[in-house]
DNA sequence: TAATTTATGGCAGCCACTGACAGATGACAA
DNA sequence: TTGTCATCTGTCAGTGGCTGCCATAAATTA
């Protein structure tokens, strides 16, 4: 292992600590009644270097729901091929879950105080919403590789917009009553994956699934019929 | 009927021109290209004037998009008790398409220049599902009254949810090759809502529904487990 | 130690957005 | 018509997010 370098070192505690920073700020005081400024100052950096470690001021709260999607992905990319696209991914979210859980308590701390950050200031809610949605495309490829169908099928779309629309409820229905600890969040996981199975149709992931009924004609995605 | 007073006819050309005058520019040259000064400017307007009609920038490009929601939600309430919550969420939904065709052709072209803009930049993309979102609740509460059930249930939020998505899909699916008229959408979102249809089991939507097997345990919703 | 790369600070400036005040304009009644 | 009133509009000054530019300081490498 050894050290990265005194400066990679250094800037990576400078990055945390605008985070700590800055989550403790919104919390504190609001996220947008706190400046930019007020968070270099609580760190002693210039408001200029702050724009340098996040391009915007949301992109400080959200770095670390950021960086669980992209865990997300990379576990998705180590499932195994032969698993159903809605299990995998139900899969590489619970592994999401379990590495938050084998975190340091200052991380796992960090996490908690961001999410609750997030589901009570709508300006960050919204933002949160839009890296999900970004963050989806990825997804969609993946699993299209997975199934060796091309990105541009309806099928991947629909099957990965439907499981990030079963996480969003998860972190929905957990709110009100605040994220305290992550084990309650996993076993809410649980209960809306549990749903979620219950209401869909064996195999409806895949387009040979579901033997007898399922007519697969317009899965084969955006060919033919709109086109001038 | 007759007017409604010259000041507030004055006022209704006013904002539909600024949002003609915007669309077209955003069309023209971006959307973060475009200045607010220049909107204002191409309607003659002050800028402040400009914020007095729209809160934000991002609201004179979604301003018809939301209200297509509240169409959404009147056709929601207009809809027989006793259908099952997704097949009314369906028809609402194939309302307001209808009632977009029967619309003027000003106003068709409006909407679709709206949707053009909305798919192909991010930032409003994300605003428009933002507002999607944020309009979510009033369908839940709507679909949580018409079943006799707590907004706070699982289950509503759940169908809500999951129909949200399946607009979405429709719309995005659509975009590659742009929506250039109203009946190759109205297709597409019947194609994606069989394929929804297709995977979902027989009322999913209705907790006695689907008779046989169905554990109901959890759909009471948001009790006990989680709390201290 | 010298040379090179890279992080930082300061400054000037753009743009979205807001509060406050003053002038213009439509609504309404005498 | 005229005067009063409510409301709309423009101007101005200001805040805060964010960026490009250039000089300096610190870390890395030779």
């Amino acid at each position: 292992m050894s050290q990265p370098g005194l400066r990679e070192r250094k800037k990576e505690r400078t990055r945390l600590a605008l985070i700590d920073a800055a989550l403790d700020l919104f919390l504190a005081q609001g996220y947008e009644a706190t400046t930019v400024d007020q968070i270099a100052a609580a760190v002693e950096v210039s408001p200029r270097t702050f724009f340098r470690y996040f391009a915007t001021k949301e992109d400080v709260a959200l770095s670390l729901p950021v960086d669980g999607q992209e865990v997300m992905l990379r576990e998705l990319a180590g499932r195994p091929a032969d698993e159903p696209p809605f299990v995998a991914l139900g899969h590489a979210m619970r592994a999401v879950v379990a590495e938050l859980q084998n975190g340091d308590q200052t991380e796992t701390g960090r996490f908690l105080k961001a999410r609750e950050l997030v589901e009570s200031t709508p300006a960050l809610f919204a933002g949160s919403v839009r890296r999900m949605m970004e963050n989806e495309q990825r997804l969609v490829t993946e699993i299209a590789r997975r199934e060796g169908r091309s990105p541009a099928d309806l099928l991947p779309l629909f099957v990965v917009s439907l499981f990030t629309t079963v996480a969003r409820v998860g972190f929905e229905s957990c709110h009100p009553r605040a994220v305290e600890d992550l084990p309650a969040f996993a076993e809410r996981l649980e209960q809306i994956l549990a749903l979620a199975e219950r209401s869909l149709r064996p195999g409806w992931d895949r387009v040979q699934g579901s033997p007898g009924g399922v007519s697969d004609q317009f899965i084969e995605g955006s060919s033919g019929q709109v086109a001038t």
